[in-house]
RNA sequence: GGUCCUGUGGCCGAGUGGCUAGGCAGAGCUCUGCAAAAGCUUCUACAGCGGUUCGAAUCCGCUCGGGACCUCCA
């Protein structure tokens, strides 16, 4: 039973053998915090939170590093070359921290919506600037990094040649050949400062009216934006790690780049096994702002957003993420998430009966047939997580089960079918993953026992109607709770319960 | 233009040489005061054309379609 994961680096699965076992250590690239959450970002850090639960299940000791970029990330739309957070900033009329500290504080909001747990360790760009600018110094000082007006940029063809003899030449990670790109990059603003159009910037010397500005010994500036992820995963994971995660479309330049300057600096590759997850899709075109199709999370669970046929609450999106594959495009569409709800509500359903359900000790199972299946259906949890986080498959397995327990809990299969050993093993692996590796939770947690008392008492009123034939009153309870989105079930054994929307 | 990925039923999606993916939607039946839920049954598939093979959704080729990246990106 060994856990297997494509390595983006190598482009095939591998069996995942940590440097340091117990120990795991995990880098990925977080948000930039210059503005709201949209549902493509929530991918990556709903995947990793699975693998961070899955690889914890396994019993390894992760630090989990997941940064935050509160400063240095370029954009450039024809204009100079800005810092995104200082010019949002004057946009909005904050101090760049407070824009900081907002966007900061509802991507935490989002995260614990989706019950993703936290990293380990979430430093900031801005609090690693001395880390930053000591390892451009270095590279600097090895000779593959040039200092031009304030700038310091990196030199890509200079460590391309030499460390293509090496084995390791720039584009490992994208696959792509440097000699070939060289002609079609795009026109850049202070082109003119670099010696090679390929070359990127480490650190950026600030115009006056750049708010965001750190002294430096090229002057005030601030950092690039790949260097900082180089900076802080060599801080808190060390030279060489065990996996870097992050979306597809980080791969080039951003993973590339820290590539280059971290193996200058610590002479090494930095991290063993990278994973990126595909996109989400809209209509099947990326959800990003320059497609001008984003549904950010706030409208995803308000249901605000022109898009939206309804509201979707948080464990339904995490639900519909998980029912692919981490690396598959996964396409958006109110019919699709309309269609998660239903599932996760019946599978839900289906596994708080199971974990209330007090099963009979019996040594043998009167259906072995069914017996067999439940335990090799439970088995190939773990077999299919093993192979690349294969979360769509092992909830496939788990519907195969959502009958077999429905017909436990309405008796049309006896409770003597299985024995006692596959009851145990059964809600044990739901358990384990239902709740631990994928952090879906039941939407009774917000319910409270003075709810719960109130409705007891209705549901005991309307009982007692219906043994009267008083079906004008029992309805009347029923369509009155239905109306305020409680909805009642009449269970086959004459009991009943209850589900809040 | 370069590099790479992809095309599965009404929708979303697993899969990878032979064995039912799964979910949602649709249809029928059972249960039921009615409804809902649940259970059972069932209908729609592997873009097209060739090739390899005893056998192809899966491998190869071509054609057509969709997408990602090529210094903002999750």
């Amino acid at each position: 039973m060994s856990l297997k994961v494509y390595n983006s680096l190598t482009r095939q699965k591998e069996l995942f053998e940590p440097i340091n076992p117990p120990y795991v250590g995990m880098y990925v690239c977080g948000p930039t915090v210059s503005g709201e959450s949209h549902l493509g970002h929530a991918r990556p850090f709903i995947t990793f939170d699975i693998l961070y639960r899955y690889l914890m299940h396994l019993g390894y000791k992760v630090r989990y590093v997941r940064n935050i970029t509160d400063a240095g990330h370029f954009e450039e739309e024809g204009r100079a070359a800005e810092d995104k957070i200082s010019s949002k900033a004057v946009l909005e009329k904050l101090e760049p921290m407070e824009l900081v500290q907002k966007y900061t504080n509802m991507f935490h909001w989002a995260m614990n919506q989706f019950n993703n747990l936290p990293p380990s360790i979430e430093p900031t760009a801005t609090g690693h600037i001395v880390e930053q600018i000591e390892m451009i110094k270095q590279i600097i000082a090895d000779g593959y990094a040039y200092e031009a007006n304030g700038s310091v940029y990196f030199d890509v063809e200079k460590f391309n040649t030499d460390f293509s003899a090496k084995g390791q030449p720039y584009g490992i990670l994208s696959g792509r050949v440097l000699d070939e790109q060289i002609e079609s990059t795009r026109e850049l603003d202070n082109q003119e400062e670099k010696r090679n159009k390929s070359d990127f910037a480490l650190w950026k010397n600030a115009p006056p009216e750049h708010i965001m500005r750190w002294q430096s010994p090229w002057g005030e500036g601030f950092p690039g934006w790949h260097i900082e992820c180089s900076a802080m995963s060599t801080k808190y994971l060390g030279k060489a790690f065990d996996i870097h995660g992050g979306g597809m479309d980080l791969q080039f330049p951003h993973h590339e780049c820290e590539i280059a300057q971290s193996t200058v600096c610590n002479h090494q590759m930095p991290a063993r096994y990278w994973m990126h997850n595909n996109m989400i899709t809209i209509n099947g075109k990326k959800m990003g702002k320059s497609y001008n199709n984003v549904i950010k999370l706030s409208e995803l669970f308000a249901g605000t957003h022109p898009i939206l046929a309804q509201p979707y609450a948080p464990s339904t999106v995490r639900f519909f993420i998980l029912q692919s594959q981490y690396r598959s495009t996964l396409d958006f569409s109110n019919e699709a998430l309309q269609g998660s709800e239903k599932a996760l509500k019946r599978l839900m359903e289906a596994f708080d009966w199971l974990m209330n359900f007090e099963h009979p000790i019996n040594n043998s199972a009167t259906n072995t047939d069914l017996n067999t299946k439940v335990i090799q259906l439970v088995n190939d949890f773990d077999t299919f997580m093993n192979d690349d986080i294969n979360t769509a498959k092992v909830i496939a397995n788990m519907f195969e089960l959502v009958p077999v327990i429905n017909s436990l809990k309405d008796k049309h299969i006896e409770a003597s079918a299985l024995d006692s050993n596959t009851y145990t093993v059964l809600k044990q692996q739901m358990k384990a993953f239902i709740v631990d590796v994928f952090g879906l939770q039941t939407n009774k947690a917000d319910n409270n026992d003075k709810l719960d008392g109130v409705l007891q008492l209705l549901i005991n009123m309307r009982k007692d109607a219906k043994q009267r034939k008083d079906f004008v009153t029992s309805d009347k309870i029923r369509n009155e709770l239905t109306a305020l989105g409680i909805q009642l079930k009449d269970e086959k054994d004459g009991g009943m319960s209850y589900t809040i929307q």
